[in-house]
DNA sequence: ATGAAAGCGCTAACAA
DNA sequence: TTGTTAGCGCTTTCAT
């Protein structure tokens, strides 16, 4: 078994309360004293029990995040940043995928609440009364999706359409295809009200579908139906698999059509060609999550929430080009 | 603030005793109480407290998953499943990247050890002397490095690189060079023992290599160098970026030159040509590492380690062609 | 500056 | 079947 502060007590001749203050409030101990405790302490190899801290503390901690889904590539560099981020500031963070599901995720946030100081909720499919009931027990912070009343971390994919349909207009491009993303979905809204306000151009909205390469595959037909020379989808992944069903139809990229995705994930940089996208600031977003949500742990009850939004911006790559004659 | 088993043993008019059996204990009270206690538990909207469960019974019903980098793409499936199957079991899991850094390896494996019932390594960085010593205070189960008794999962790359070398020889080839991994890597010895082992080859082993894109890439030259007509190489990453190597310099894949990749990841069936490549068991991995640590964590002190071994088998794709005349 | 004592939310003998 | 009691590891008044 481990060493306890008992045994740290014991061992250095001492009260556990003054080897409990030695680690929590080191300035109310004898220097002298505090050094033996901290010798013997390390000695024992006594690291204090954070659970049974938590007990009288009220304080864990530790955080949760909860993902829709830890392997769409999106979310790894936002979960790694948020989480070293959190490392920082001698946090540790519960990861919890919620496979899509919002019984899942209601029952992870239940299970978890008491756990963690707070909740890191990305792009949540539970319903805002829901998250709204939830919040109740715990600090959140959403990320990609707005919520009255709460914390959240907007990325602005807003103005990144409207830099992708710049891009495109410079281009040339006027007949322009927006593929959407899934039916309720905060950014596709985002993206859609954003390429509905631009004037000069001709916008078919195409959709909804699934954010998937599987997306991007089955809605290639709709797109040559649509009779556009450029497309704006919903995400990387859609964008690669729309290039792949192009190519398929012997529709050349960006030669007869281009093609712009948003996320900027790993793999738009390894296909060919290689991908223009609206590169969202995932590790940012994973950080300020953290700072909003040790915010509001740190507020307790006065706690105020606040909106953070991330600015986006236009990586050009190689499927993007002219508009043919 | 949230309700507690007090609060709940007060309104149904039972000792907190009876509402904790109810809980952890349900065949103990009579169904009538059971029931009574219950509807108010679910009234109250009382959750027992996991943290002081743990402190009077030992369990934490946490997991700990150590990587060493999530945004690699390998892990995330591994992160998902590990992760999925540990909620079945009703465990919830921390998940720490250490950044490829064995100091925070360490440090994170102490701080999480009170908090958890056990822990999963991912292809550790650390020294086996540092696992074994920090195994005394915690179960583990090390995945993707042999480590003598303590519980393993392996995904059996030898007789991947193998598979892919017969692949490679029916296609004709007979010069074939590997693409080394890092030093030290296990995985990378296991592939160039096995490629050694095997009668009727020519056999290049370049590296090693950093096992990202760019480790690919800056290996074009050498791979030209060897003058071979294939290659197998450490990871899909590398792979990847050997092709993109191998394209600027003119040279054809699979025309000139056939590329095998290992891991399977997102991007290897994303890019063009689609990889070949031997595809590692990354979910099984999880699933099954979370079982081993389950078994370990029931056992206690008679605790037996386990090895087990995961098959791998080839992905036939486009990187991959007979050999040019 | 340190000790004594109570208590955080819960479980686990032991009685009744 | 239920209540009583002690205690898990730690923090936090309150004394001293």
């Amino acid at each position: 078994m481990a060493a306890t502060i008992r045994d740290v007590a014991r061992a250095s001749g001492v009260h556990v309360s003054t080897v409990s203050r030695t680690f929590s409030a080191p300035h109310l101990v004898n220097p002298e004293t505090r050094n033996r405790v901290l010798a013997i302490a390390e000695d024992l190899g006594y690291r204090p029990n954070r659970a049974a801290r938590a007990l009288t503390t009220g304080r864990t901690h530790n955080l949760g995040l909860i993902v829709a889904d830890i392997s769409n590539p999106f979310f790894p560099p936002l979960i790694k940043a948020a989480q070293a981020h959190a490392r920082l500031r001698d946090y540790h963070v519960f990861v919890a995928d919620t496979d899509e599901d919002p019984q899942v995720e209601e029952e992870l946030i239940q299970t978890l609440t008491k756990q963690v100081d707070g909740v890191l909720l990305c792009s949540p499919r539970l319903s805002n009364r829901a998250i709204e009931k939830l919040g109740e027990d715990v600090p959140f912070v959403v990320v990609n999706r707005r919520l009255k009343g709460m914390s959240t971390v907007l990325m602005d994919v807003g103005n990144g359409a409207r830099l992708a349909i710049e891009h495109l207009m410079t281009l040339g491009h006027r007949r322009i295809a927006l593929l959407a993303g899934p039916a309720g979905s905060w950014t596709s809204r985002e993206m859609s009200d954003a390429a509905r306000a631009m004037d000069g151009i001709e916008l078919s909205i195409l959709g909804p579908n699934s954010p998937t390469e599987h997306g991007g595959l089955a809605a290639a037909d709709a797109v040559l139906a649509a009779d556009v020379t450029a497309v704006l989808a919903y995400n990387d992944l859609m964008a690669i698999g729309l290039v792949e069903g192009l190519d398929e139809r012997g529709v050349e990229v960006p030669g007869r059509i281009s093609v712009v995705g948003v996320d900027d994930i790993v793999p738009g940089r390894l296909t060919r060609p290689k991908l223009t996208t609206v590169a969202m600031p995932t590790e940012a977003a994973g950080r300020t999550a953290v700072d909003l949500l040790l915010q509001l742990v740190g507020a307790g009850e006065t706690a105020t929430p606040a909106l953070a939004t991330l600015a986006t911006h236009l990586i050009i790559r190689d499927s993007t080009g002219p508009v043919p004659p």
